[in-house]
DNA sequence: GTTAGGG
DNA sequence: CCCTAAC
């Protein structure tokens, strides 16, 4: 009863029976099972989404780009004086994101080691194309250069599905060419490295893909490759089914199993072991994700493992992981048989089985024609057909999206720089977490996030008509009308993330509308920049300063919740049924002293009570939400002020935090101590009855 | 559906 | 804030 006095409020009520007792139990880690290795349409989702992602996780260089280092800035007097008439609104209706080219790799390509590679660097010191690859994009690339030029009208991605090349585990070689196209000498020099150097050294395998004849050189004609906004392409691929999947990035130094050293049974899924901080640097140096085919007894939690490893800093990983909203979410995959779902049983035999199919040097293609390619593709997805009908990967590749409308209020006063740097924010938050990505399919939105590729029809021995991905606003991040009660979005001025480099054609940063404006009407960014440069103070003087002076930027949807749509979608379909991450919603200190108040009087565990009783108002505050909250208080509460962020809870609810935990927890521990009593004295006084 | 806990 | 297990 002294308590109550000590915390100053009306004292605690005693929960009649202490669910707490739960607190003392400890529970065991989460084990990622993998039972199946199905790839679901979700993962197909989250792995364009995470390509994205990974654009934005790209060099400090692209980063510069944007941040524009050289951006003068304005008189901090007049960054002080936000004037709302002032403020200049901008409306980015929409953006392209180039070239992202998520492509298939080969999954037996993940532990030779290439000659070339080994013999120097001249690919290059951080990326890593497989030489395969290099001719699978050479392929594509000239399919779609030459004879299938894909036209997709005003679309805002372009998918394209090129040959698929399979290749024995032997003929893995991996150049590196990250951050440029490859030229014409170095794709030669790449079909030597696979014809002439890879074959003599790898007895067991049979390098060469596509019949044996290295592929026509492409000319990197940038006229027809549209502008590479990261400098690089990831490359996704999806098996179709069977496989768990694995995302590793190919270490370029690498010396794992070469082709020198062929062992009986090799080990090409074999995921690259953990080296370290060197590994995680090559990650984000290399931005070369595959998503490898592993073995069946492979549990889906080393591809979490590869994670953490891969993201030393574990900020960054958790970022990737939630933060960031990372969509490349991991999802527990489906439960399949694999015999009823194997492809006549053969894929049950072993990873290892499935390359012996392809060893007669013959590649199998996959090309499925894209909407509005006839003719030409569909002899080759004929010839797909009849080579081999095997490998459970469909191969895509997306040419572009677009980034959905961006709404932007900016001070007059504010700084090209700030301004860069504020359209960088917004394009990043909405590629971050405000972003879902739709599959489409012969102009059908797939919804189903668990079916198969197979399932669906995204597969290999199917004519795909139209499979398109469209970027679409999340609206929960998207429309301040969909935050009720709250202030329209702004996004964060946190996220240290670089977007990739600002991209160099104009024409990428479509429809660059002003809003009320005082200004004749920006025709592009590039424009604009060249335009506004009489700035005198140092960038770094005011540069945080504009930005967090500028207005909320507000992401709005380009056409509402509308898809900005990659493939023709005649009907307008409703907002994805994907899972989507809530926004982020502050704990307010009215809102933190009313927890505090609550879980004072009813206890901690009583997360439901302490919602009907202090939240019953508040839709957006879940038990889940106060209980968490909590978690955070009173992690808040134990470490040092300096070390704390964001809006500062007061001292005074952080003690109560304290006084009431510590309170709660001893309470719990009573009635745990006299609940064993109670169990134990029956038995004791049973022979006193 | 709730709660605890890891992420 | 999400996800999962345990209840």
């Amino acid at each position: 009863m002294v308590k109550r006095l000590d915390y100053g409020f009306n004292g605690y009520q005693v929960p009649a029976i202490p669910r707490a007792t739960r607190s003392a139990r400890k529970r065991v880690p989460f084990r990622k099972r993998v039972e199946g290795n199905q790839i679901s349409a979700f993962d197909l989702l989250a792995t364009v989404a995470g390509t994205l992602l990974l654009d934005k996780e790209s060099s400090p260089a692209s980063n510069n780009s944007w941040n524009a280092e050289d951006q003068s800035a304005v008189e901090k007097n007049n960054v002080k004086e936000e004037r709302q008439d002032g403020d200049q609104s901008l409306k980015l209706e929409t953006c392209n994101v180039s070239e992202l080219v998520p492509q298939t790799n080969d999954p037996n390509c993940s532990s030779r080691e290439s000659p070339s590679l080994q013999n120097g660097t001249q690919f290059g010191v951080t990326s890593a194309i497989t030489t395969s690859e290099c001719l699978e994009r050479l392929d594509s690339q000239k399919l779609i250069d030459g004879k299938i030029k894909n036209e997709m009208g005003g679309l805002a991605c372009k998918v394209e599905t090129g040959p698929f090349v399979s290749r024995t585990p032997g003929d893995c070689v991996e150049p590196v060419s990250e951050n440029k196209v490859l030229t014409d000498e170095e794709l030669d020099r790449t079909n030597k490295a696979s014809t002439g150097q890879v074959a003599d050294k790898c007895p067991l395998g049979d390098p060469l893909v596509l019949d044996g004849k290295p592929p026509a050189v492409v000319s990197s004609d940038s006229s027809i490759k549209a502008p590479s906004f990261g400098e690089h392409d990831p490359f996704i691929s999806f098996p179709v089914q069977q496989y768990d999947v694995n995302v590793v990035s190919r270490d370029d130094d690498e010396k794992s199993s070469g082709c020198t050293h062929p062992s009986p049974i090799r080990e090409p899924f074999r995921s690259t072991p953990r080296i370290g901080d060197r590994r995680i640097r090559k990650i984000l140096a290399s931005r070369y994700w595959k998503v490898a085919l592993r073995s069946k007894n492979a549990t889906y939690s080393n591809y979490d493992e590869n994670l953490k490893s891969g993201y030393c800093n574990r900020s960054t990983y958790k970022r990737l992981r939630s933060g960031m909203n990372f969509p490349f979410k991991k999802r527990k995959f489906l439960h399949y048989t694999s015999e009823s779902n194997s492809d006549g049983g053969t894929i049950s035999e072993g990873i290892s089985d499935l390359p012996k199919k392809n060893i007669n040097g013959k590649a199998s293609i996959l090309y499925s024609k894209m909407h509005g390619v006839t003719g030409e593709s569909s002899s080759l997805a004929d010839q797909c057909k009849s080579f081999n009908s095997r490998d459970p990967h469909v191969k895509l590749r997306i040419k572009s999206f677009s980034v959905p409308e961006l709404f932007i209020e900016i001070p007059e006063s504010a700084t090209v720089g700030s301004l860069k740097r504020t359209v960088k924010e917004a394009v990043t938050a909405i590629l971050g977490g405000g972003l879902c990505v739709g599959v489409l399919l012969q102009g059908k939105k797939v919804r189903d996030d668990n079916k198969t590729l197979l399932q669906t029809g995204i597969s290999r021995d199917n004519q795909m008509d139209a499979l398109g991905f469209s970027l679409e606003p999340n609206p929960s991040h998207a429309s301040p009308s969909l935050c009720p009660g709250g202030s329209p979005l702004t996004l964060p001025h946190d996220i240290p993330l670089p977007l990739a480099r600002y991209p160099a054609n104009p024409g990428l940063v479509n429809q660059v509308t002003c809003h009320p404006s005082t200004e004749p009407c920006i025709p592009n960014a590039g424009n604009f920049i060249e335009s506004n440069n009489d700035c005198t103070a140092s960038p770094t003087d005011t540069f945080d300063k504009s930005t967090t002076e500028s207005k909320a930027l507000v992401a709005v949807p380009a056409m509402s919740v509308e898809t900005l749509a990659a493939v023709p979608v005649h009907k307008k379909s409703k907002q994805s049924e994907v899972a989507q991450r809530r926004i982020r919603r502050p704990f307010s200190i009215a809102e933190v002293e009313a927890l505090v108040q609550a879980v004072e009087k009813l206890g901690t565990g009583r997360w439901r009570d302490v919602k009907l009783r202090a939240f019953d108002n508040a839709k957006h505050r879940t038990y889940v939400d106060l209980k968490d909250k909590w978690k955070t208080l009173l992690h808040t509460a134990r470490i040092s002020p300096q070390q704390r962020r964001g809006e500062p809870v007061p001292q005074e609810l952080l003690d109560r935090v304290l006084n009431a935990h510590t309170y709660w927890s001893q309470q719990q521990a009573k009635q745990q101590q006299q609940q064993q009593q109670q169990q134990l004295l029956p038995e004791s006084c049973l022979p006193h009855i």
